[in-house]
DNA sequence: GACTGTGAACATATTCACAGCG
DNA sequence: CGCTGTGAATATGTTCACAGTC
C-alpha cells in the first residue's frame, strides 16, 4: 500500500503552486549575493503574507533558524529539490504555430530548469524547419520522439480539433504531465497531471471583475 | 455604503473561474442546435461534477426548470451577461515580441467577446509594423492609446525589466484588469485586478507531480 | 530580542444527499 | 418521475497569535 514513507507530510496543492514563486525570489536574492533572508523579506518579494510563506515552507521540513531566518542557498536547494528541478527536465512541445513557437523560445531563453527536448508538428510546411535552435519533427513520430528523449512533460499548443487525440498519444508514449494552451476540455487518466492555460478564460475572469466595478459605481 | 443591492448574492471567485468553461460548453451545444440541457450533460462537457455545476449556476439565480433542465440559449445569455461579455470589450496588448504576437493573433481569431483595440511596443523596429491586422503603436503613447480606445483590460507581454513600470502606466491610464505573462511579481492597487500566467511556474508544478510519481514507485 | 514553526480560529470550497417542484 | 436548488457535512486553505528556540 501507500504506507511506505510515514514521515513525510503531503505538500498541499495550494502550497505547491506557490513554491515556484518562492524559488524565483530566492534566485534573485542569491544572484544579489544575499546569504540570509527572513519570512518577511521573502514574502514581500513573493507577494504573499509572511505567515503563509512560513506555513508553506514548513511543509518541506524545518529549514529556518528561529530568531535568525533562512539560509538563501540552502532554502533554494530545498525548494528546487521539492519541485523536482534536478538537472534539466526534458519537455516536448507539440504544435509549432505562432504560440508554440513563442513558448519554445520562452523555455529556451528562461534559464529555468527545463530543456526543450523536441518540437513536433503535423504541418509538412513546418516539419523540418528550425525553431528556437531545434528542427521540428513530424507528428507521426510523436511517440518515438517522446521515448527517445525520455520526456515525461509536454506542452500542447495544437489546434483544438486534434488536441484530445494528440493528448491520448502523449499519454500512451509515457508523458505524465501535460500543460495545454488549447481552449478545450481534455480527458486524461487519473495518473496523468493536466494543467490548462487559456487566454480567453483569463480575460473573461477579468471582464467579470471589470463589470462588478462598473456596477458598484453609478 | 455598499448596502445598495441586498438581493444579489456575491459570486465566489472559484465559481467565476469556471463560468468561462460553462460558457464555452453552452456555445458548443448552441452551435449544434441543442435547445435544452441538464446539469449532468453540461458538467460532463465542462469536466466538473454535476453538483458543482448546479451550485455554481445557482449563484447567478434560478435559471433551470426542476425535472426538466436548462434552456441552452437562456443560460448562455445569463452566463455571458454575468461575465460582462456584452459586445466586444477592447483589450490593449503591450509588448509585441514573439509571445505578444501570438496572443494578438489568438484573440483576433478566437471569436470570443474581445476586440484587440491596440498593440503597443517600445522597440522602434516593431513600432509601425502590422501584426494581426493592426499597426503597432509607440509605447510612449500608451496612456493616450488606452484612453482613446476606452480600454479597461490589458495584456502584458513585455520584458520583465520594464513590466512594473508599464503596469503602473496602464493603471494610471484607467486600466482595471491586467493579464500578465511576465515572470515577475507585480504590484497593483487593490482596486485593480491582476492575473498572472507563467509558463515556468506551470511546468514546475507539473515537475513536482512528476517527481512524486517517481518516488511512489521503486 | 528576533524570527521561526504551528495550534487554533476562521474562511472558502467541494461534495453529499434529499426536499421541492414541474 | 426527473432534475434542480440547497442545507448540512466535509475538506481545503488562510490568517492570527504566540510558544519555542537561537
Amino acid at each position: 500500500m501507500t504506507a511506505g514513507s510515514p514521515l513525510r507530510r503531503a505538500v498541499p496543492p495550494s502550497t505547491v503552486a506557490r513554491l515556484p514563486v518562492y524559488l524565483r525570489a530566492l534566485d534573485e536574492l542569491a544572484a544579489q549575493g544575499v546569504a540570509r533572508t527572513s519570512s518577511g523579506e521573502l514574502a514581500e518579494l513573493a507577494g504573499v503574507g509572511s505567515a503563509q510563506l512560513r506555513r508553506d515552507l514548513s511543509f518541506l521540513g524545518s529549514h529556518g533558524v528561529r530568531g535568525v531566518g533562512y539560509d538563501v542557498e540552502h532554502l533554494q536547494a530545498q525548494v528546487a529539490a521539492e519541485l523536482g528541478m534536478t538537472g534539466d527536465l526534458p519537455v516536448v512541445i507539440v504544435g509549432i504555430g505562432n504560440l508554440g513557437h513563442a513558448l519554445a523560445n520562452y523555455v529556451v531563453d528562461a534559464g529555468t530548469g527545463f530543456r526543450v527536448a523536441a518540437l513536433v508538428d503535423a504541418d509538412p510546411r513546418v516539419v523540418g524547419t528550425t525553431v528556437a535552435g531545434l528542427v521540428v519533427e513530424d507528428d507521426a513520430r510523436l511517440g518515438e520522439v517522446v521515448q527517445r528523449e525520455g520526456a515525461t512533460l509536454a506542452v500542447l499548443a495544437t489546434p483544438a480539433a486534434v488536441a484530445q487525440e494528440v493528448c491520448d498519444r502523449l499519454v500512451a508514449a509515457g508523458v505524465t504531465g501535460i500543460l495545454t494552451f488549447v481552449p478545450r476540455v481534455l480527458q486524461v487518466p487519473a495518473d496523468v497531471d493536466l494543467r490548462s492555460v487559456d487566454l480567453a478564460t483569463e480575460l473573461q475572469i477579468l471582464a467579470f471583475h471589470a463589470r462588478q466595478r462598473t456596477l458598484e459605481r453609478g
